[in-house]
DNA sequence: CTTTCCGAAACTAGACTGGTTACAGTTTAT
DNA sequence: ATAAACTGTAACCAGTCTAGTTTCGGAAAG
């Protein structure tokens, strides 16, 4: 029943924000604005990314956050190590008793295949660039009737 | 942090213990003692495994569970939708603005994502059967020093 | 009818998540 | 220097999930 937090999915948001508004720090006010949460869940999972090098952020009057590097360059791989510390998607069950045939050996072999999940799981996220997902979300936006056809002109969450 | 729960390694566990013991009913008790847990956490699991038609369960002296099909044509993927009742693996944020060119459209795009992501990592566990599993660590099991050459003669968790 | 075994309910402690308030520290502007 | 704006972090809370435990009712076998 549990999934993975949706830190991921705030942090993809805010990133695609950011690239957005490429040239300008976002305050986390804003983003929680557009994200819709509270501004300090936002900075969370800003610590987060700026401890990874994919955001800069500045304090004081005219601070805020901006993307460290190009949309391009970051993939969602990299977002989902940053928000995510966890070493494995399975959680492995403790002690299996290590003297019968079963116990002694399955957690290695159940390893070899979490690890092969989880990789496989990786390697998606590995090819989807934030660029990627700020090109999906305009053209999304433009698609729809009476969409704005210039996405600056929307709503600024001043 | 939170990672997909241990039922999944249980469940795993167990099954290979029945492919195993192919042919006799195998209780609660034992296979609780096998992965070293209580009974009943077995029991909660055997039910999920029941209902999905991967084991039969018989009450009464003499009972226990075994298979319902052959450990070649169980998959961990069947055994994954059994136990994490799960539709998505990533959590969605719950209400982006809807006004904003983020997002309004950003769900979906990450929507796709995700879904691409799951689906990699249910087919690396749709590639490996409950016999894998059992091959691979009785391979592990003859292999080491002083590993017994007979798996049967191991310790039986009467 | 007694024994063995499952199924299910109820309760617990621990962990994680997301939200909130509060406050210290830093930067900019005046 | 002082005020304003913003971040960073700690602390706390309620909700949820997990895994374990106890308990009891019911079914099957002998």
């Amino acid at each position: 029943m549990s999934t993975i937090s949706s830190r991921m999915a705030v942090a993809v948001h805010v990133l695609a924000y950011l690239a957005w508004r490429r040239d300008e720090p976002i305050t986390s006010e804003r983003m929680a604005s557009s994200v819709n949460t509270n501004p300090v869940v936002v900075r969370r999972i800003m610590g987060s990314l700026r401890n990874a090098g994919l955001v800069s952020v500045q304090p004081g009057v005219g601070g805020g956050a901006q993307l460290a590097r190009e949309p391009e360059d970051i993939t969602l791989l990299e977002v989902y190590r940053a928000v995510e510390e966890k070493e494995e998607l399975f959680a492995m069950h403790s002690e299996p008793c290590r003297h019968c045939d079963i116990g002694g050996h399955i957690r290695e072999v159940l390893h070899g295949v979490f690890c092969n999940a989880h990789q496989a799981m990786q390697g998606v996220l590995a090819q989807v660039t934030i660029a990627d997902v700020f090109r999906e979300v305009r053209q999304q936006a433009t698609g729809c009737v009476g969409a704005k056809p210039e996405p600056h002109a929307a709503v600024q969450h001043a």
